[in-house]
DNA sequence: GGTGTTACGTTACGACTGCAACGTAAAAGT
DNA sequence: ACTTTTACGTTGCAGTCGTAACGTAACACC
């Protein structure tokens, strides 16, 4: 079989099963051993893709966030609005069921991971920042000068963002139901999006 | 030596020193011999102490959030208002500075964690539900009929515990200024506590 | 159709892990 | 004063870790 490998789809695979062991066992489950039998080869086949385990680190890191990445771009896709796009946009990115739940694992898990090793900070930083970029575009288009909430666009798109992750941290640490979260983050639409906020001035 | 030692203060030493090794190195860095190290002491010593490995884990985590509930309690103290002290509470929350930037890293680590260790998730719960009833009685003081904002007290509680900890989050992996994150919370407060939402309409 | 390269698997090594067992010295209890 | 308990430190063990080295079989190429 040799030569005939895809290396990219081959890392990819690997990356997966990386992913898969965060997933349901946490970061320190992670070892060229456990990825290798989870990925049905053995480490020395991991050792051949990777030169060394921060390199597969950093590898599944960045497959994580384009993952995120490409999910959003499709969620964002055929809105008739710019409400109901970004509604659209946010509703992805919570861990409303279990494959979501355990994307957020992993998402959180290397949040977690990258703040302690900068250098690979790097990728979700960019993932929030065009999230953030995206929220505030969306926001700009539909807000007024009347409509304003006492802040730029940029503010409200950050603050929603930080609601959504939040809600999405404690959806995962089950603090509470998942349609709690959803109704909050629709009171927080309405706040932005909604003309009714000035229904009783 | 012996007899005279307060067993509980010991523990909580050995549980800080855990603690430090989190902050600065991850979850993944500890083990009986670096927490032994980190207090000066061998791991045999952090074995007379804690039965396993996972004992002492679960007791660091339950002083991270009885750490958490008591900075919660010495920032709530002496403000004048219920906005005042809601915002004191939070601000108290947010990793603006170093050391708390480092608590800030430990207490994602233990999130992460006991993601994948749900016997473990309690503690932190209940700092969560403790926080949002908090929030949602001072929530409930200040708003009549006229300035609810289409939720309930409590629902504008969760959103605004999230907020915080989105911004936390955001702020442990630098995705922007610390004074950034101040702007977008006070931007949220002043819609849930501000009379000035409604001067437009 | 050799030849060289690629794609693995296998093995080995030193370091590290959690944990159990044992040793010892100091104080408390009697 | 003698015994028991407590508080450690030390040692050892079986297992896992990341990584380097080596072996081998299958294809690409000329």
């Amino acid at each position: 079989m040799p030569k005939r490998v895809d290396h990219a789809e081959r890392r990819e695979q690997l990356a997966e099963a990386l992913l898969r062991i965060v997933a349901d066992r946490g970061l320190e489950a992670v070892s060229l051993r456990h990825v290798g039998a989870e990925a049905g080869v053995t480490s020395g086949m991991v050792q051949h893709y990777f030169r060394s385990k921060d390199e597969l680190m950093a590898f599944a890191l960045e497959v994580v966030s384009e993952r995120v990445q490409a999910r959003a771009a499709a969620a964002m896709t055929g809105a008739d609005s710019a409400r109901a796009e970004v509604r659209a946009l946010v509703i992805s990115l919570l861990p409303l069921d279990e494959p979501r739940r355990l994307e957020g694992r992993v998402a959180l898990a290397f949040v977690s991971y990258s703040t302690i090793r900068p250098e690979l900070a790097a990728a979700l930083q960019q993932n929030t920042t065009g999230m953030r970029e995206h929220f505030a575009e969306q926001i700009r288009q539909v807000w007024t000068e009347e409509t304003r909430l006492g802040m730029t666009p940029l503010q409200a798109a950050t603050g929603l963002l930080a609601l959504v992750e939040g809600l999405g941290m404690h959806l995962l640490g089950e603090h509470y139901a998942p349609e709690e979260a959803v109704s909050v983050l629709d009171a927080h639409l309405e706040l932005l999006f909604g003309q009714s906020m000035r229904r009783s001035g």
